[in-house]
DNA sequence: GTATTATGAATGAACG
DNA sequence: CGTTCATTCATAATAC
């Protein structure tokens, strides 16, 4: 089945064809979703794999002794080797003259793009370079987001000054939790990024876990302690 | 031997070739070779996982004579003790099982979750990792809405091809993501995936895939990309 | 090269 | 339900 997978791939860029990207010329044999699907499916098999050795490495430890240290069983980074990164997805990178419109479109206030208007600004960029309704719809919502929260780091800062108890709600966000963390300075969480399940996201959780004493299922990690 | 599996594959990525260097124009393409052993190295990863799913059966049912559960096995000491660190992901991130899981009931037809049906699924998933009902349901709204504007903008593109007018490729715009077929999701293993739930993987496995033959969803035959 | 930053894209949740 | 927001992830761009 395998085989018979991959085997009837059609060669030639007809079919979603490759194109001009950056200047450069890319033709395909794959389409871009079958591409998708097979990023996908290697992932799958990856992250089992990864979580039945480690499985297995649990319970073989626990056959072993007592189990004392199982704190740091199951992070090894030996075992995660396997090497997952399958691609390069590529990204859509706008030219100068885009940003530029862009930039104007943004500042002339209308804050709603609109999918008409999306259609529109795409319309006029697509002269200026390859770009798609999706990438003007994506780069209008990464705007309007990050310009929203420099705002609100900005008057965090300007309030908070040096105290670090401050009373943290400068401008009351939504309604759910308060928790409210800001930086990103700090991407370089490749690797060390463990699970972590939020515990208490909805109250609606039911454990219907048969087995007595049922406990925190997880295996948790700071998920984001950057 | 888990390591000598994917490490060193690059799908329709630059090591691949392709792109213009220094005025020089080079075709990217997949040599059958190169598709020959991304076969194998699925192939690879679906034995390594039957092997995987084998062994932990084996050892399970030991485990299970003596009446030792691993349920409990990985609440790290460590993140308990020092539970002010953790603080808590404000989102839920289903797990890669949950996510096989939901795409196989999403794809099985019945596009209202209803609100029993919601429990249900709830009580299932949650076998594999932290989810409320609300969890599901939200993930059902978005993803049949985002399947539906997916479909509606490929239409769309489709119906429209005049538009374009001039340099650059007046083709497919969208060189972003597909999100069509069946069991394509994370697009990549996320550190958080790897987190397992203790005992079910091996029932998880089931719906991931039974057989190491059947890698399947992979390349449909092309059919209906664009 | 490696590390850091900027930013396009993905997605869970909320709004109307 | 469709749309929008907020957060996170991955990678192009850049600094070191």
């Amino acid at each position: 089945i395998i085989n018979g997978g991959i085997g009837g791939v059609s060669v030639g860029g007809d079919a979603n064809g490759g194109g001009i990207i950056n200047g450069v010329l890319y033709v395909k044999v794959m389409t871009d979703e079958q591409l998708e699907i097979l990023r996908t499916q290697i992932a799958v098999y990856a992250v089992i794999t990864e979580q039945l050795v480690e499985m297995h490495k649990a319970i073989t430890a626990q056959q072993d002794l007592a189990g004392v240290r199982l704190g740091n069983l199951y992070c090894d980074p030996l075992v995660t080797a396997v090497g997952h990164k399958i691609t390069a997805r590529q990204r859509w990178t706008p030219t100068a003259v885009q940003l530029q419109i862009l930039e104007r479109i943004f500042d002339q206030g209308t804050g709603t793009p609109s999918k008409q208007k999306i259609k529109e600004i795409t319309a006029e960029l697509s002269q200026h370079g390859q770009i798609s309704e999706t990438n003007v719809y994506n780069w209008f919502q990464n705007r309007r987001a990050r310009s929203k929260r420099k705002q609100l780091n900005n008057a965090q800062n300007n309030a908070e000054s040096e105290v670090e108890t401050d009373a943290e709600s400068p401008k009351d966000k939504k309604i759910t939790r308060p928790e409210n963390f800001q930086a990103q300075h700090n991407s370089a969480p490749r690797a060390e990024d463990l699970c972590f399940q939020s515990q208490e996201i909805s109250s609606g959780m039911q454990s219907i876990d048969p087995q007595p004493g049922k406990i925190e299922p997880i295996f948790a990690s700071d998920g984001n302690v950057k």
